[in-house]
DNA sequence: TTATAAACAGACCGGTTGTCCTGTTTTGTC
DNA sequence: GACAAAACAGGACAACCGGTCTGTTTATAA
């Protein structure tokens, strides 16, 4: 009789497990997604999980950290940092997000814009992880369009605004995408974007941030 | 002793269900609220609320269409009908928004979004009747600028751009302002949306709209 | 080898979930 | 008042969920 061997490969099997958490929490979100389910697909049994991951929140902040900002990083960050411009970046992710998902045939939206919707209420640490995620892309924007200007392009354009503005338009057009299972909307909101004119916009870049007290969040 | 009376009222109950879920539905999301809290909040047995609604299903389609497509149109189409301008009313309507989100001290997110995020890969019914509320949303703004170009005002700007430009914008911006708790965010993109100049946008107006094909769907 | 801890297996449990079912009460109609 | 249907009460239940627990196997280092 073959005796069974086993092999211990922890990054491995944190990996595989990651793999499938971070597919299912995309395509059914985190309450819908079962610890069983996630063990069943990626192969591994409880002791196994409980191991890598002791609870399933900390499985989902793992899965946040380390998966979707990367997500972020790999489609928006990197590619705007080496296009000529901020806004010919924007402009070439879009395009080359749109024509992801019509080849694809589905929609299943942004991963960073999922997990916000579901968990940002629920638990403050998910919340915290998450803002900062959205922080460091608009940054990673605005930062790139300051360069343009000091290198002579882009008028009086506030790059905050425009990065905002960027990240904003992407989200929305992506839920809106995948309610209506058609990235034509994606194309749609870029056009609109692109007439973003380069002088300036409102009453002279005010800076605006204000936030909100933190006793009084979520009541319930 | 006094004998305990009931009153029949069916749209008085379920009107409080529907209260309940609606707001249930919008703080903890679709799966995170059990028809058991529900209940308890309502004030209602088991038995009433299967009367009326006969699964859980059944009343988060009820909160769509009733409640959440009535949101919209109070706090968006209304009001940009109202208005001068198609421009104007959206600015006024970020702007409400934003005083009203800093006033209350947190951000709940817009109630079409938050649920299109959860349910619209869940289920296709769901899915249908959210595309169907962010689609008249957007043609109500988009009817609105025909008739201001019509009426002299706005130039070449594509109209269902803006619309399409405008909620995508408003969404995404929510869904950041939820994220950091923070609403300042939604008249960063507002200021960064009243410089779409009305001169045209891209190369002219050409028409878009590629559904996806029904039956590759969401496969497990 | 031997000890020691990490890696993994798999059963188990209390609590919760959504739904169903059987009654009872109210309401409207003749 | 008789009667049927709607409105409501409340318990039952099977499935499932996330977490824990105990035990076994593998790797590591002395």
């Amino acid at each position: 009789m073959a005796r069974k061997k086993r092999t211990n490969d922890p990054e491995g099997m944190r990996r595989r497990v990651l793999d499938v958490a971070e597919d299912s929490f995309q395509a059914r979100g985190y309450h819908a997604s079962s610890l069983g389910d996630l063990m069943a697909a990626a192969g591994v049994t409880g002791g196994a999980l409980h191991h890598h991951f002791p609870t399933k929140k900390a499985l989902a902040l793992a899965v946040v950290e380390e998966r979707v900002a990367a997500a972020i990083q790999e489609t928006w960050i990197e590619p705007v940092l080496a296009a000529s411009t901020a806004r010919e970046g924007v402009r070439a992710v879009f395009e080359a997000v749109a024509a992801e998902l019509e080849e694809q045939g589905y929609v299943r939206g942004c991963p960073l814009n999922n997990l916000a919707h579901e968990l940002s209420l629920a638990d403050d640490e998910f919340r915290a992880v998450l803002a900062r995620i959205f922080a460091g892309w608009r940054q990673a924007i605005a930062d790139k369009m300051r360069v343009d200007q000091t290198n002579g392009g882009e008028g009086g354009i506030d790059p905050d605004r425009f990065a905002a503005l960027a990240v904003a338009t992407y989200s929305g057009a992506m839920s809106m995408a995948k309610a209506s299972q058609d990235a034509g909307v994606l194309r749609e909101c870029l056009s609109g974007l692109e007439s973003v004119q380069p002088s300036s916009g409102g009453p002279a870049a005010r800076r605006r941030r204000r936030v909100l007290p933190r006793q009084t969040i979520q009541p319930r």
